[in-house]
DNA sequence: GCCCAATGTAAACAGTGATTACAAAAATAT
DNA sequence: ATATTTTTGTAATCACTGTTTACATTGGGC
């Protein structure tokens, strides 16, 4: 359990409420489940009381989209990592390991943070909310990377011009083996190559 | 909400609570998250009282995979009526027909019990239990249905034999596509061929 | 310095999961 | 058939939750 500046306070104000609640529920993610963070706990831990959560979302359900929408941040962040937006792939071979080297992203950004993962994609959650917030910044801004990547391939022979299409197959492809990665039957399969493995057969399939 | 026999009962015991929870909860997946189902609720409407559901269930996370379990037999069974087990593809287009179905009639079942199906597939509910009740019946019995039709693809020279990891992959794509049937991106795509068009890419990249 | 909007507190509300001691009914043994 | 045991229900209670309300404190702009 993440516990933060509890009561030592010295002003009135805590100062940036809202962020920390935020920090304290991505925290929480990693040591349980995110969806069952409970305000009041929180607010405890924050050294506040468990009204003055209601300052900054108007009901439990918002703080779980912002968190969700931090979530996509994150993920954002880990593909400028993997996958620099100014650089470019040199070679086919170049394209296809920064393919891999995004889809592996991914992967792993899902399995080190199942219960966020899970809130992210939650049809109910952030998804449902409308275009509104959902679909603008980070959130997009992920399926860009997927797109330049795509192009990449294409532009060096590796599959067809990337269609909108293609890139939706392409995502349900990464996406479904991120949500599946730990079923039992995948665990006979080469662990390091799984990630590999399918984009191979996703190249193969837009080839 | 479904209100079941509530208070119209003559003999102290219920008969078949147990049961009468889990459909009771299967029929509020329909209108609502079935995540969110309150054991007390459920009682009151099945005219019983909250402490009674305990001799049933330890703990609530118990009803809830005893949901997903009934989850995976109603999978079972859409399968059974899509591609019924004892039939058999006569040519290449009955193979790739029946292929389609299969995944169609998965992606619908996802669709039309969306807090269901998040149930049935949380890394936390009944997959986190282990093998003993998790692989076992319905759950194991829908990736072979995967299995046969995948043969059938291959015994009309559709694809390659397949293997463990290319059944691995042809459900990753159908269960992602299942997932992120309703997003943003996907909005635009021709509705009525999305499926096949997905299962022509996986036929595609295993050919 | 004064006002006001923003941000906190305290106390209350209904509703929840869970536990306990007890009662009724059903199953089983004698 | 009767007595006993096991199963399944009830009632009361616990700590905890999300949320609302009325009120207090603060900091920034005139």
């Amino acid at each position: 359990m993440p516990s933060a500046n509890a009561s030592q306070r010295t002003t009135h104000h805590h100062g940036n409420l809202r962020e920390a609640l935020i920090d304290y529920a991505i925290a929480a993610a990693r040591e349980g489940i995110v969806d069952r963070l409970s305000l009041r706990q929180a607010s405890r831990d924050l050294g506040v009381s468990p009204g003055a959560a209601y300052r900054h979302f108007a009901v439990r359900q918002e703080l779980m989209h912002a968190v969700a929408q931090r979530g996509f941040d994150m993920l954002a962040q880990r593909f400028e990592v993997a996958l620099p937006f100014n650089s470019t792939a040199q070679d086919a071979g170049d394209a296809r390991a920064r393919f891999i080297a995004l889809s592996q992203a991914y992967v792993d950004f899902a399995q080190e943070n199942r219960s966020l993962w899970r809130l992210m994609f939650d049809p109910y959650g952030l998804l449902a909310c409308g275009e509104k917030t959902a679909e603008v910044g980070a959130r997009a801004a992920t399926y860009e990377w997927l797109a330049k990547s795509l192009q990449e391939l294409a532009d060096h022979a590796l599959i067809a011009p990337p269609t909108a299409g293609s890139q939706f197959f392409a995502w349900t492809v990464i996406h479904g083996l991120s949500d599946l990665y730990d079923a039992a039957v995948a665990q006979d399969l080469p662990d390091s190559h799984r990630v590999a493995h399918h984009v191979a057969l996703i190249i193969e399939a837009l080839g």
